[in-house]
DNA sequence: CATTTTGGAATGAACATTCATTCCATTAAC
DNA sequence: GTTAATGGAATGAATGTTCATTCCAAAATG
């Protein structure tokens, strides 16, 4: 086998083990299918993980990392409004081009593994969003109710329709900006 | 040890498993410990279910046989609006009163098993939101978009609260109120 | 006592992890 | 420039563990 730097090859292991683990499902990949999807030994993989569960976790906090950069230099100079159609499609159109994020995010969510996972992500990535949505309460455009209440509602918008898109056999452009339609009605004062 | 009927058997069975299955995780609960928690032996369990599977099975779909009965007898004569939120209400009540049929259905979502069990159940169990939203529509109540998209933005919301619910540690009265005002304000016209 | 039901030890398959060995690129020695 | 040594990366067979499932002796039932 060719020597690869280091850097890189962990890099091959996480995307092939990404690819299969979605496939296979997280639960039903042996650690010799993700050796075999990575076209390495199983032995390798311990060299650059100390056990699958670690392996598993930097798949999602790697994922977790890319999410936090998509809003880095989001435009809080525009509308409310439009503030809050961009964020949303921002958010959608990152797991509609990484399918694979989405489902293998959607594989973790409520195993008891991700419970401790989850709690030491902050608010961070979506400072971007809780700003647009205090300013908006401020100018009385948006609802007057708690943001994180408000916030779980988008999130929650966001999850079916990203659900509801990779079930769909014939993708249909309107049914995102019904998506955005609705979800504005539903935080708008 | 005692001699019980077998359907009640059956049912301690099951209510045992689930409790224990939630707690654990469904593919960190071994056979073992559901018996021990149904206060049996492995042996009996397979008198009962023909494998772990079948066993994970019955639990769910006893519990959508239990959703579908929820809308039973709902009341159509009420204003769209009024039985918009009941309907709303009830699926959160629902699922609020019996926590562990959410997080074990939250549990089987997104495995490769579950797939084919949605698959084969339809749209029976919301017989009645159809109807409404479909009668919402005519009278220009409700937006005039794809049932089947609203039908999904009313889930996800659904789902997003419970979430939500079952991570805060003071129940909130009002902010259920909040989230039917969202929903409402985002489907109707 | 014949039949049914139970409990849990025994079995074997699947799997995560280990480790002795191989293999190569780089460096040192000549 | 050629050859020999070195370190560390790669490998996958071997190991030990964790289960689902089987099986049957013992207990309960009628």
């Amino acid at each position: 086998m060719l020597y690869i730097c280091k850097v890189e090859k962990k890099q091959i292991i996480l995307s092939a083990a990404l690819k299969i683990l979605v496939k296979k499902g997280v639960h039903n990949t042996p650690m010799s299918a993700i050796g075999k999807a990575a076209e390495t030994g199983m032995g390798t993989i311990y060299n650059y993980f100390p056990n699958k569960d670690a392996l598993i976790n930097e798949i999602y906090t790697d994922i977790k990392k890319q999410e936090k950069l998509l809003f880095e230099n989001f435009e809080a100079d525009k509308p409310i409004k439009t503030q809050f159609e961009n964020y949303f499609t921002i958010a959608v159109d990152f797991f509609i081009n990484n399918p694979n994020y989405f489902l293998f995010m959607e594989q973790l969510q409520a195993s008891p593994i991700i419970t401790e996972r989850s709690k030491e992500e902050g608010r961070k990535s979506i400072t971007p969003i809780f700003e647009l949505l205090s300013v908006g309460k401020e100018q009385r455009i948006i609802k007057e109710m708690d943001t994180e209440e408000i916030l779980m509602f988008i999130g929650g918008a966001i999850l079916s329709y990203l659900r509801w898109y990779f079930n769909q056999t014939k993708k249909n452009e309107t049914s995102l900006k019904n998506q955005v339609i609705m979800v504005w009605d539903a935080i708008k004062e």
